[in-house]
DNA sequence: ATACATCGGTTAAACGATTAACCTAAAGGA
DNA sequence: TCCTTTAGGTTAATCGTTTAACCGATGTAT
C-alpha cells in the first residue's frame, strides 16, 4: 500500500541505496539514474519514513515541551517562544502539560524518553524530581524553564529571577505605604512561588514588618480560583491595603471580586499582577504588574537544549531579570 | 550505553522474544523468569525503544496538531481541548503553528507523515488545500478544525458555525438600529472569516442595508493589529457606529484606541467581539461576544480523529452553534 | 607496465523492537 | 500405551531506512 524505498529502487532498477544517496546526497550518482529515480518519487510521491531513519541514526529533530498548567497567559506565550525557535532550527515538538500532575508528569518524560527524542524542556510540577537523576545520568539533554528545583544541579535552567520578582513587587508597595500585603498564588512547592515568597519575606524583612503566614492565600490559577482566594483572603484579614497576584486569570478574577464587594482599587486595596497579559492597560484602572519575559525564555530554553543536544558538556543557567510595569492599580 | 532489550535478553539469560513477550504480556512466562527479567528492567530502569516498537507496528500513538496562529485566547483553548483528549487516549500531540505561512504548512503535513504520526488535525492557513489530496488518497486520517475547506469533502471537519456567528452579531446590532457596521478580521480566506462576512451580509441584505466593502477592515491578530485597524477604519468612514471584531487581541487593541480618540463605548460605537477571553466582564464597559466554544471544539476534533483512525470509513461534520454573551459595550 | 585513485554503484549489517511459526517436554485423555 | 494438548520458550523474519565496506571498470601518474 503504502509506497517504501524498495518500492522506488525497484521501479528504477537499482539498489535502495542509490535511492537513499540519491535523496541524502551522501555520494555522487550519475545524472541519468539521478533524474530517473527522482521523477519516480515524484511520481508516487514518495516521502521517507522517519521513524526508520530515526532509529538507525538513533536521533529524531524531536524536542519534547512538558508544561505543568496551560491557559495561563505566561505559559502560552512561553510556549509559543520554543515553538518558534524549534521550528527554525528543523525541529519538531511534542507538547504535554501535565496539569500539575506529578505521576504524569513522570509518565511523560519515560514516554517522551522512549519515544527517543533528542531533548526536553521540563516545567516540573514539583521540586521533587529526583527521578530525572537517571536521565541525566544516561547524558540525555534536559532543561528546566521557568520552574526549577535547587538540588537538581546538572540540568541547566532557564527561567525569571523570581526571587527579585517578588522582592520587587514587595517594595514597590512598601515604598507606597502599604504593609499588610496579601500574596495570592496557585501552587506552592514550585520556585517560581517559593521564590517570590522569599523575595516578598526579604523587602518584608527590611522594612522591619513581621511575615504574616495568613496573609498568603492559595488558589486555583483561573478567573474563579481568583474570585475564591479574594472571598476567602478578605473574610479572613479584611486589613489588607496591598495585593500582589501571582497569575492574569486570577488577578482578571480578584478584580472582579473586589469591585463586587464594593472594594476600591487602588484606595481600599493597590495591585500588582504578574505577567504583562494584554487586557491590563484597558482594565479599571489599569493594572501595574511585573513582568518576566515568557517568550525570551522559552526561546532562551531552546537554544539551551540544542547546545546541550550538540555538547553534551554545556552547562549554563539563565535567569531573566523582571520588570514593573507601572500603571493605576498600584496608586502610584 | 544505552541498554536495550537484548542488554536485559542477555543478562536473564533468555531470548529477547521472552523479554518481549514479558513486557506486553503476549504469552504467558514462568513466574521465575517473569520475575527475574522485571528485576532486571529495574535495575537497569530499562525503557522499550518505542520507535523501533512504532516501525515494526506501523503505528505510533502520536497525533499531529497543526494550527495557523498562536498566543489568540481561542486558539490556545482549542489546543487545550486537543491535548486533555489526546492525553485520555494516551496520544502524544506534535504541535506546530505555521504562523499563516502555507508552503512551511505543507513542509509540516509532509513532515508529520513521514514521523508516522496516526492522523493530523489541521486549522488549514488558507482554503487551498488541494495538496492535502494525496494524503487523502492514502488513507491518512486528517480532520480540519476551525477553518475549513469548502472543496476538500473527504477531510471531516469540526468547527463553530461562523455563518450563524457573523449572522447572528450582525443582527443583533441591527435589531439596536445601527446601521453602520464596521467589520475588523484578521484574515482573509479562511473560512472562519469569510462566513462571518457572508452572515453579516446576509443580516444586512435581510434588512434591506446595502453592503459596503469599505465597512471591512484587516489587521493583524495583536493588540497592535487592533489599534491600527481601528485607526484607519475610523479615519475612512467616521460615520460607523458599531463594530464586530473577530479577536480578542484585536478587540483590546480597538477599545483601547477608540478610547484614545475620545470615542465612547457603547453610545458612539457599539463594540461586539469574538470569543469569550477572561478580562472581558471586567473591561469597562464589559464587552459584548459572540462566542463558539473553543475547547469543545478541540476535544471534539480529537475524537473524531480517533474515529477516523480506527475507522476509515468515519465520516462526520460537526458545526457547534455560536452564542452571545450579552454585555454593556454593545449598549443593550 | 605497474600501481593507485576515482567513479558509480551494490551488498549487507545495523537500528531495537514485535510476532508468527516452530520446538520440546510434560501432562492429559482414551 | 499411544496420541494429543498445553505450557513455556526460541528462531528468525520483519518494519524502512542508513552507511561502512566492498567491487569492477576506467583513468592517471610514475
Amino acid at each position: 500500500m503504502k509506497v517504501t524505498m524498495k518500492d522506488i529502487a525497484t521501479e528504477a532498477k537499482v539498489s535502495v541505496a542509490t535511492v537513499s544517496h540519491v535523496i541524502n546526497g551522501t555520494k555522487k550518482i550519475s545524472e541519468e539514474k539521478y533524474n530517473s529515480i527522482m521523477q519516480i518519487i515524484e511520481k508516487y510521491n514518495y516521502i521517507p519514513n522517519s521513524t526508520a531513519k530515526n532509529l538507525r541514526q538513533m536521533k529524531t529533530k524531536t524536542a519534547g515541551l512538558v508544561v505543568s498548567s496551560f491557559p495561563d497567559s505566561f505559559v502560552t506565550e512561553m510556549i509559543n517562544g520554543v515553538e518558534a525557535r524549534a521550528r527554525d532550527a528543523g525541529y519538531n515538538l511534542f507538547l504535554v502539560n501535565t496539569n500539575e500532575d506529578k505521576k504524569y508528569e513522570e509518565e511523560t518524560i519515560n514516554l517522551l524518553y522512549s519515544k527517543m527524542v533528542d531533548g526536553i524542556i521540563l516545567s516540573p510540577t514539583s521540586t521533587d524530581i529526583g527521578y530525572l537523576e537517571r536521565f541525566v545520568h544516561n547524558g540525555f539533554p534536559m532543561v528546566l524553564v521557568n520552574r526549577q528545583d535547587y538540588n537538581m544541579k546538572s540540568i541547566p535552567r532557564v527561567t525569571g529571577d523570581n526571587y527579585q520578582t517578588g522582592y520587587d513587587a514587595t517594595k514597590h508597595l512598601l515604598q507606597h505605604g502599604h504593609q499588610k500585603i496579601g500574596f495570592i498564588y496557585a501552587v506552592r512547592h514550585v520556585t517560581t512561588t517559593d521564590d517570590r515568597i522569599r523575595g516578598y519575606k526579604d523587602a518584608l524583612k527590611e522594612a522591619n514588618i513581621p511575615f504574616n503566614e495568613s496573609y498568603l492565600e492559595a488558589g486555583y490559577a483561573t478567573v474563579n480560583g481568583g474570585i475564591n482566594a479574594i472571598q476567602s483572603l478578605i473574610k479572613r484579614e479584611s486589613d489588607i491595603t496591598a495585593l500582589f497576584i501571582q497569575n492574569d486569570l486570577m488577578t482578571i478574577g480578584s478584580i472582579s471580586m473586589l469591585r463586587e464587594l464594593n472594594i476600591k482599587i487602588p484606595e481600599d486595596i493597590a495591585i500588582i499582577g504578574f505577567g504583562d497579559f494584554a487586557s491590563a492597560p484597558i482594565i479599571e484602572p489599569p493594572v501595574t504588574n511585573i513582568v518576566l519575559p515568557p517568550e525570551t525564555i522559552g526561546k532562551t530554553a531552546f537554544d539551551v537544549l540544542l547546545n546541550k543536544i550538540n555538547n553534551p558538556n554545556y552547562e549554563k543557567n539563565i535567569e531573566l531579570p523582571p520588570t514593573l510595569i507601572t500603571r493605576k492599580s498600584c496608586g502610584c
